[in-house]
DNA sequence: CATGGGATTGACT
DNA sequence: GTCAATCCCATGC
């Protein structure tokens, strides 16, 4: 996963960054839960345009995007697509692999599938804040790395928490992990690649 | 400057 | 299943 990837569509590399790694410190997991969000649609924080907030969204891939949800939680997104473009992956949920000691004593919590299993419980678990909000993903803080193993089936579905525009299927999720955010909603289609 | 909503979570019925 | 916590930010007056 280099930069050039995430400068293409949002939707693809939502689906590609399944399987690939988060870590900050001494603490990491693979990604198993993704959504895309772009400009042209109103669930972005970049559909209004470029604000104090959003300005972020419209920067250089492989950009961090941290925001503060619901007065207490900080999600993390990856910017995508090129610059100027509003567009970036909210990740939701990651399997532990690293610092799993670590993530307990920050989430207060023993079963390892409650550990990442949404956004804001896999900024808290990996001590992502706010101040990393803007700090590059390459060569930063936090790190995006390459799938560490082959790449799992992927499951699609639509958007979680959402008011606006809930009809896209803009949700991937690693088939089968313990460690998505919500069961998956049946109905929901299967992803025929895997790649 | 005042207001209200929100890409959530955890606790409770 | 429902609901409050809690605060930044976008919007409107």
């Amino acid at each position: 996963m280099t930069r050039d990837d995430l400068a293409g569509s949002v939707v693809v590399v939502a689906r590609d960054l399944i399987g690939c790694t988060i870590r900050h410190g001494d603490t990491a997991g693979t990604i198993v839960e993704t959504e895309a969000y772009h400009e042209s649609e109103p669930a972005s924080h970049a559909y209004v345009g470029r604000t104090a907030r959003s300005v972020t969204l419209f920067g250089r891939p492989g950009t961090a995007y941290v925001y503060f949800s619901y007065g207490m939680h900080a999600l993390l997104n990856v910017v995508c697509e090129r610059e100027g473009v509003g567009a970036a992956v909210l990740i939701r949920a990651l399997e532990p692999i690293d610092g799993i000691g670590v993530m307990r004593e920050r989430r207060g919590l023993v079963r390892d599938e409650d550990l990442c299993s949404g956004p804001g419980k896999l900024t808290q678990a990996l001590g992502i804040g706010l101040e990393l909000n803007k700090t590059d993903l390459f060569d930063g803080p936090i790190r995006l790395g390459p799938p560490a193993g082959p790449r799992p089936e992927v499951l699609v579905g639509t958007r979680i928490g959402i008011t606006k525009a809930p009809e896209l299927l803009w949700r991937f999720a690693a088939a089968g992990s313990r460690h998505i955010s919500r069961p998956w909603p049946p109905g929901a289609r299967e992803a025929l690649e895997a790649a």
